[in-house]
Formats: structure tokens, sequence, C-alpha cells
DNA sequence: CCAAAAGTGTTCCTCGTACACCCATGT
DNA sequence: ACATGGGTGTACGAGGAACACTTTTGG
């Protein structure tokens, strides 16, 4: 770090854009708002905004957050930080450098069309194919595929899945979680033994129970415990290499 | 993202900062320069410096990695994007926004004092300890401290770790390149049977050996393999209980 | 009675760990 | 001769994968 003179280069302006995802009816979804401006007016974007003089990026994230999905509580919620987008050309208009965040959130309430965002809601996510909401607005993406890879690959080796699930859960629930976002099946029995062996990703509710949409036998509750790393991790099942390229 | 008046907001600086990272005689190096004036005159800091106007950040690191090192090469070495570092007062003269990056770098050449950073130096890192650099400019330290962690990580199940070998190499000094990162001792046999198994790690140099230091056997040289991902992982060995806190 | 989901038990097999042992070289 | 590091072999044990089986609910 040299020379400092304040105007020997053209100001940037610093933005933070937001992957917010969310488990309903069994599938995973995205947090998008529609763009009511050029460019790409009428496209879905991730949310975002500037970077106030005082805050830091992750503090601006935390903003967005809460006034993108009109959650009270955004405290407690799973925030980080992805990387930084700095391409030159990704915003036509001016230099934009961007800190993505991938968040989390439980049982996602009705989407905010908050502020002046044109509009905003929960939109399925499927990896690869493009869901209902066509190519994004600039480079999202790209950031959107990148939050959808880091989170499936924090799911093995951390306590994260916990982020998707209401205070009391089931492990039922807790399971439908890695098979969503990974898109893959995994055994009821050995989920459950792997994930009461590993000491502190969650406790029991003594005594209480939950009816599972009916059919079954109740299932017990548990709540979230402190343990944030997973040791062993709990491995991806590779691909079948029997399935060929459908 | 919302309103796009370019003058709404107070414009940010956007730096790179690299954590620099080589092995020297068998011990983990960070590449630092001496800053010249203040704030922080006199101290170390991680080398680094502003995005040109029409440049990415992954272009600004790269070429202040070249400038820096003195390498002519530049192109091959491994060079990941960290995270960006945004608290408003970590630098006390104005919004500095720094997108810090991890470097690895194979056999140091001399450092150069290069451009206006009044000197530059591999210095010794020891993880905790600070090393023979004492505290280090703005938020440094911590930026240090990440890059160290993630490199460690990713060794864990990637092949990055022939980043830090030459071009051809022996077993015994791939695995002291995890040994001096993760400050532990593996067992020869086991590492070398790992990464053997792994198809693309290593690809064998046929008939070439060297002698290693004059002692022991002439040993088998090897040239990275094609391969980037490491599955099994190979895992660092849990730090033993019995040990204590000495 | 049957389907469906929770929860328990058991077997098989892979892989990591630890350690013994031989090989080739310098002092 | 001996120390040192490269390289091979092997036995043990933990842990994951697959699957059978029981339990409890709704239809």
């Amino acid at each position: 770090m040299h020379g400092y003179d304040k105007h020997a280069y053209e100001p940037f302006a610093v933005t933070v854009d937001l992957a917010v995802f969310t488990l309903r009816a069994g599938q995973l979804h995205i947090l998008l708002v529609e763009r009511g401006q050029d460019p790409y007016a009428g496209r879905w974007a991730l949310p975002g905004g500037f970077l106030a003089p005082d805050e830091s990026a992750e503090s601006a994230a935390r903003r967005e957050l809460a006034e993108e999905t009109g959650l009270s509580d955004v405290a407690g919620l799973h925030l980080e930080q992805l990387r930084t987008y700095s391409e030159p050309d990704r915003d036509p208009r001016m230099r934009v450098v961007s800190v993505a965040f991938a968040a989390l959130v439980p049982n996602a309430p009705q989407a905010q069309g908050g502020g002046d965002a044109a509009r905003a809601a929960w939109l399925p996510y499927e990896p690869g194919a493009r869901g209902a909401y066509g190519p994004l607005a600039f480079d999202h993406d790209v950031i959107l595929a990148d939050a959808h890879e880091r989170i499936g690959g924090k799911l093995e080796y951390t306590c994260l899945a916990t982020a998707f699930c209401p205070p009391e859960f089931t492990l039922g629930e807790l399971r439908q979680v890695y098979e969503v976002v990974w898109g893959t099946e995994l055994d009821p029995a050995n989920f459950r033994r792997k994930v009461l062996a590993t000491p502190g990703f969650v406790e029991q509710i003594p005594g209480a129970s939950r009816l599972t949409g009916g059919r079954g036998k109740p299932a017990a509750l548990y709540r979230a415990g402190g343990a944030t790393s997973l040791l062993p991790p709990l491995l991806k099942p590779a691909p079948d290499a029997t399935e060929g390229t459908r």
C-alpha cells in the first residue's frame, strides 16, 4: 500500500449482494427482487444495496437482509461473506465492486416488496437449469451458483443445517435440508446416528414430539446445539456413476 | 440495488492486500513490506495496492504479486481470494475497502524492495505468537491469520500442496509442506500411499531421482498432476489430548 | 390391514493408523 | 558400522453403507 492521494484514482461504488436461501414445501427457494429500471429492467436480481459511509459490508448485508425479508429478528440468522466481485464491466454504468453474502433463513415469511425494490419474491431454485426466473441481472447468476455451492459444501463439515430449521425441528426435517440442498437421498437410519453421535449438533427436547404430516410415528423434537463444526464430516454421497448423463 | 446516483454516497478506495507464503529452510515464511510513512510508519505490512480503473481485484492482486516478489512467471502461481475487509475505521485516513488474497510461491527468490515500498522481506511465520515482525499495520494481523487458516484447511481436501513445491519434487518435500503448514508430523509411509492413491495428484518422473540432503536413499521425483480436489481428504491429525496446554 | 415415517440393530467392508521391516546412501 | 530418509508390508480398529426389523400413527 503505497501512495494515498484520495483523488489519484477513480472512485468506486461498493455494494453488497445477498443470496438468501430458504426451504419451502420441500424445495430450496431463493429471495429475488424484480428490477424496475434499466439496465436489466424487468429482470430478477439478488437483493442488495450500497454501503453507508459508516458501516462495514457485514453491517450493510444484515441491514439489507432485514429490509428485504421483513424479518424482525435478523440477529441470529446465518450470514456469511462469500467473495467479492469486481470485474470492471459487471455494471455498464460505473465501476461497482460488490461484496456478496450468503444467508440462510428458516421458515420464510412473505417476501417484502420493501423499500424501493419493485417486487420481491421467493422463487424455487434449481441448480444448473434456470428456474422460474430466467437469467438474472448483472453477474448474479454466477453469484447465486457460487452461493449454492458454498452452502452445499458447508453442510458437509459444519452444523449449518440447523440454520434452515425453525427453533424446534425433527430429525426428518433436518435430513430434508441435506436432501434438498444436495439433491440426493440419505439413509434415515444412518443420518440419525451420525447427527446424534456429534456432540452439540442437536439437543433433544424432553417429552416433546410432533406428528409429521399425518402419516407415520410421531417424531421427537430437537433444537440446535452449540457446536459449529462437524467432525468427522457428513459427506455428500458421490454421484452414482451408473446413472450416466441424463 | 436501488438508487444509482454516483454522488449520493461517499466514494470508497478499493485496494488489494496479499498474504504470500513460501517455504524456506523448512519453515513457513510470509512476504512483508516495511511502511515508510504514517500511519504505522516503520511497521511491517502485507504488500498490496489500489485497483486500477480498468482491472479486477484478481488482476490487481496478480500484478502486485509480480511487482513485490520480482518473479517473472507469476501466471501459474496459486492466487486465491480470501475475503474482503471493510470495517469503517480500518484505515485512519479514509474509507478503504480491501480485498484480501492468499498466494503460494514455491522457491522464494530474493524479495524485491520493488517500487515505492521501503523494504520487502520474507520473514518466518509462526501462527499464534508473533514472529520477528511484531504487530502488523492496520488489520493485517487478522488477514494474515485468516490466510494461514484458509491455506491449512485447503491442504486437507485439495491438491494445493504442490503449489509450494518446485516443478520437480520428492514426496518427502511434499510431506514437509503439510508438516510445516500444520505444525504437525505425518507418517511418511501412510502419506506416501495416500498421495499415490489419489489419481492426478502427482506424476512420477520416470528414472529420475535425487539425493535428499546427503543422508538417506535417493528419492524418486514427481511433478504436480492435473487434479485439484483430494477425495477422500487428507485430514490434519487431531491435536493429541494427552499433551495438555503447555 | 396397509402405507408411511420414526427409531433400533446388525453385518460387511473400506480406509486410516500404527508399526515392523528392508533398501540405499553419506559419514 | 551406523544414522538417516526412502519405500513396502501388514494387522488392528473406527466408522460408513446397506438393509432387516420393530413401533406408531393415519387411511
